[in-house]
DNA sequence: TCTGGGGTCCTAGGACCC
DNA sequence: TCTGGGGTCCTAGGACCC
C-alpha cells in the first residue's frame, strides 16, 4: 500500500506553529515580491480568497476579513519541511518526499497493525513534534492515495484526516466522488477535453478505454487511468541529481539599463552554480530568458531566450558568470523596460564523470576556489563572499513586507519561553 | 504602483546511420 | 511498372506537478 501525508495548508501552518495567537483566523502567505496569494489557513479559503490572487487586488478584503498576511519564509518552511521528513522516515523505509509539504510512504502490511492505526500514528507524531497538522491517504497506488488524501482533507471531522482506500467498493464510492480535474496527473486541459467527452469523474475516466486514453493522453494518462483501478504503475522514487538548475526572477520594479540588469544577471548565475555544486555535478550548457511586463500593454513587449553550450562542462561561479553575461549580451536590447530575467543550467551529469576535452578546459584553480567560498558561505553566513561582479552592497531588495522571524534557523529569531 | 518560482516526463518530427 | 528496412539521437513544444 501506498500513503500520502500531506500537510494542511502548509506555509500557513508554519506561521501559525510561532504565533498561536493566529488559531482559528485567517492567514494568508504571498509569493516572492508580496506578489500572489500562494497558501491560504482554511479560514482565508472560507474568505472566499483565491489560490494565486494578486495581493494588491485583494487588499480590502484582507482588511476587512481582518486576514493575517505574511511573505513567504522559505527558510522556516524548508526548515520545517526538514523536521518532518525525518520524522516520516522512522515510518517507512521506502520514502520519497515529493514536494515541500508532502511525501509518499510504501507500506507494507504488517500482521495486527490496522493501516488507520497506523496512520493515525503517523499523524499524531508530525503534530506532536511539529506542530504541523497532517492528512494521511492510503491507496493501492499512488493515484489512489492522493485521491483518499483529498477526501481526508476535504471531510476532516468525519475522517479525522485519515482515509484509507483497501476495498473496491470504498475505491469504487470515492473515484465515484472525486471530479476529473482533481485527479493527479490529470491537468486542465485534458480535464477539459475529456469533460466534453462526458467524463465527470474518476470513475467515469477509468472506465474509459486504454485505446482512446493512449492516443489522446499518451502513455502518461494510461498510468493513471491503471492507477485509479487500483494497479499501481509509478514506485516510490529515490531522491536524485535534478536535470535542471533555476534561478529566475520578477524584479521589483522596472529596469531599462544594462548595468542595473547584468548586476542581477550575474547574481542569478552565482545562486544556480552554488546550487550546482551542491548536488556535486556540473553543466553542459545554460538557458538566459529576459523579458518585459507582460501586464504592461501600454509599452512596447519584448521576450527572447537564448541557450548557450559551454565548450566545456563546469560548476565553477566564475565560468557559469561569464557565459550568462555573454548571453545578456546577445539579446539585451536598449530601450525596453524590463521586468523578469532568468538563469537555468541544462545538460546536467555528475561531476565525477567529467568528461575531458582536448584543447579547452575549466582552470583548475576554480575547483579548489569554490570550494572555499562555499566553506566561507555556509560558515559565516550566505552572501558574504561574492564575485567582483555583484554589487557588494546589494542595492536591489525583495518586497517582503510582512516576513515572520525565521524562528528555526537563525539564533536571534529563536522563541524566548517564560516559565513562572 | 502592484500579477511567483521551480521542476518532470512524453511525443513527433527531423536528421542522421547502416 | 518498378525506388527497402531498421535503427538512434536530438529538440521543441505540450502537458503536468507543487
Amino acid at each position: 500500500m501506498f500513503a500520502l501525508v500531506d500537510c494542511n495548508n502548509f506555509y500557513a501552518s508554519c506561521e501559525r506553529v510561532f504565533r498561536p495567537d493566529l488559531n482559528g483566523k485567517p492567514i494568508v502567505v504571498l509569493s516572492n515580491n508580496d506578489g500572489c496569494v500562494i497558501a491560504r489557513s482554511s479560514e482565508a479559503k472560507a474568505a472566499g480568497i483565491p489560490m494565486g490572487a494578486p495581493a494588491f487586488k485583494y487588499k480590502q478584503v484582507f482588511r476587512e476579513q481582518q486576514v493575517h498576511v505574511f511573505s513567504s519564509n522559505y527558510a522556516l518552511y524548508g526548515d520545517m519541511n526538514k523536521r518532518i521528513m525525518a520524522l516520516l522516515a522512522t515510518f517507512s523505509p521506502e520514502l520519497e518526499v515529493y514536494s515541500i509539504d508532502e511525501a509518499f510512504l510504501r507500506l507494507k502490511l504488517m500482521k495486527d497493525v490496522r493501516l488507520e492505526e497506523y496512520a493515525e500514528k503517523i499523524k499524531r507524531t508530525i503534530k506532536k513534534h511539529t506542530g504541523i497538522p497532517v492528512s494521511v491517504g492510503i491507496g493501492s497506488s499512488k493515484t489512489l492515495a492522493k485521491v483518499a488524501s483529498n477526501i481526508a482533507k476535504k471531510f476532516p471531522e468525519r475522517t479525522r484526516g485519515i482515509y484509507v482506500i483497501d476495498s473496491d467498493i470504498k475505491r469504487e464510492k470515492a473515484l465515484r466522488w472525486t471530479k476529473i480535474n482533481d485527479v493527479w496527473g490529470i491537468g486542465r486541459r485534458h480535464a477539459v477535453r475529456l469533460e466534453y467527452e462526458g467524463v465527470k469523474n474518476a470513475e467515469d475516466f477509468a472506465a474509459m478505454s486504454d485505446k482512446w486514453v493512449k492516443k489522446h493522453m499518451s502513455v502518461v494518462g494510461l498510468r493513471t487511468k491503471y492507477e485509479l483501478q487500483g494497479r499501481p504503475m509509478i514506485n516510490i522514487e529515490e531522491a536524485k541529481a535534478k536535470q535542471s538548475i533555476a534561478t529566475t526572477r520578477t524584479f521589483e520594479h522596472h529596469y531599462s539599463s544594462y548595468d542595473e540588469i547584468k548586476e542581477r544577471v550575474v547574481t542569478f548565475a552565482v545562486s544556480c552554480a552554488e546550487k550546482l555544486r551542491q548536488q556535486k555535478s556540473h553543466c553542459g550548457s545554460l538557458l538566459f530568458f529576459l523579458r518585459t511586463d507582460r501586464f504592461r500593454n501600454d509599452q512596447p513587449q519584448y521576450q527572447r531566450d537564448i541557450v548557450i553550450n559551454l565548450p566545456f562542462p563546469t560548476n565553477s561561479s566564475i565560468e557559469i558568470v561569464s557565459f550568462a553575461v555573454r548571453a545578456l549580451n546577445y539579446i539585451f536590447t536598449p530601450g525596453y523596460q524590463y521586468r523578469r530575467a532568468g538563469v537555468v543550467l541544462l545538460n546536467i551529469s555528475p561531476e565525477a564523470e567529467r568528461q575531458m576535452t582536448l584543447f579547452e578546459n575549466t582552470n583548475p584553480k576554480h575547483k579548489a576556489l569554490m570550494k572555499t567560498m562555499d566553506r566561507l558561505n555556509q560558515s559565516i553566513g550566505y552572501d558574504k563572499v561574492k564575485l567582483a561582479s555583484q554589487d557588494p552592497d546589494r542595492t536591489w531588495k525583495m518586497r517582503q513586507e510582512k516576513l515572520s522571524p525565521c524562528y528555526t534557523t537563525k539564533l536571534k529569531d529563536v522563541i524566548t519561553v517564560k516559565s513562572e
